[in-house]
DNA sequence: ATAGGTGTTATAATAAAAATTACAACTAAT
DNA sequence: ATTAGTTGTAATTTTTATTATAACACCTAT
């Protein structure tokens, strides 16, 4: 990979978090399930708790969801690890002297904002528990969700 | 990575090409303009061809829209640089003995499949014809758009 | 105290894109 | 026919955003 994942990352781990809250909740399980590696993880939790999707203390393996899954959108992931990135990148490097290059892209980031509005509309509309629901739809009723610790 | 500016790129050749008709509409004027290199212009131009939104002849510097700019949109230019790459990446190296991990991003691909096509059809509404006219908005009525040759 | 965690910074490695080079093939002019 | 200028394309290098990794101060709980 080379295109950022921290979006789908991102979701897994608030995913995971939703899922095995009763398992074991480091950085290094959590990696271990995403195929990365736990100072990752810790960095995209970073940027989670800053936006606060979740809630965490230092030194302790516990971090949880801070609203309800049906109050985390898409749009709240992506802004809390990509910022205010746009999905569409201009071209900014055209030649100054050219009146016809500098405008063009000027008069394209018009369309591109569009665009980009129309993309977070969407994003905005769907929620963590949406995925959730299409994981547990996509794994029958309990698929593999359950931790070593999740037993009863 | 390096983000991809290949769309803003080729809006800004096809436009060049609409608005310069008849000046010097060499791969080496127009990159000057895009402020690139005449081989990558011409690379983005060779997709263009095989996506039929202009014509070219080997040898011979008039390349001209193979359609009319309204018939030309956003998307059509997008399907030809980027062919049918997404915008959104699933994580796909997650760790396949996970079934939170895989099945996650199976979840996710749905949404994201959605959002996709929300943003292809926003582009789809998007024409050539557009763009050039918010650029004449930007530069009034006749900006910079006339070269050395098209003075009458 | 000790073990095991988090939070953060700094640096290296990876990979997708653009930049560049090179040249065969074509066009038009002479 | 030769020449100058151009396109089309493949191969290679450079650039740069992203991920990977290492290091360590600081916190929690036993």
């Amino acid at each position: 990979m080379k295109y950022s994942t921290k979006l789908s990352d991102a979701v897994h781990i608030l995913s995971f978090i939703a899922l095995k809250k009763d398992s074991d909740l480091t950085s290094q399980a959590i990696a271990e399930s995403v195929k990365t590696n736990p100072a990752f993880v810790r960095q995209i939790m970073s940027k989670l708790k800053k936006s606060g999707l979740i809630t965490t203390v230092r030194g302790h393996a516990r971090p949880s969801l801070a609203r309800a899954e049906d109050e985390i959108s898409l749009l709240d992931i992506y802004r809390a690890v990509e910022g205010d990135k746009p999905l569409l990148h201009l071209d900014t490097h055209t030649n100054p002297e050219c009146g016809v290059g500098v405008n063009i892209q000027y008069a394209l980031q018009d369309h591109y904002d569009k665009i980009q509005q129309s993309i977070e509309k969407e994003m905005s509309q769907v929620t963590l528990k949406d995925i959730i629901d299409s994981f547990h739809k996509k794994t029958g009723s309990d698929g593999d969700i359950r931790g070593p610790k999740a037993s009863v």
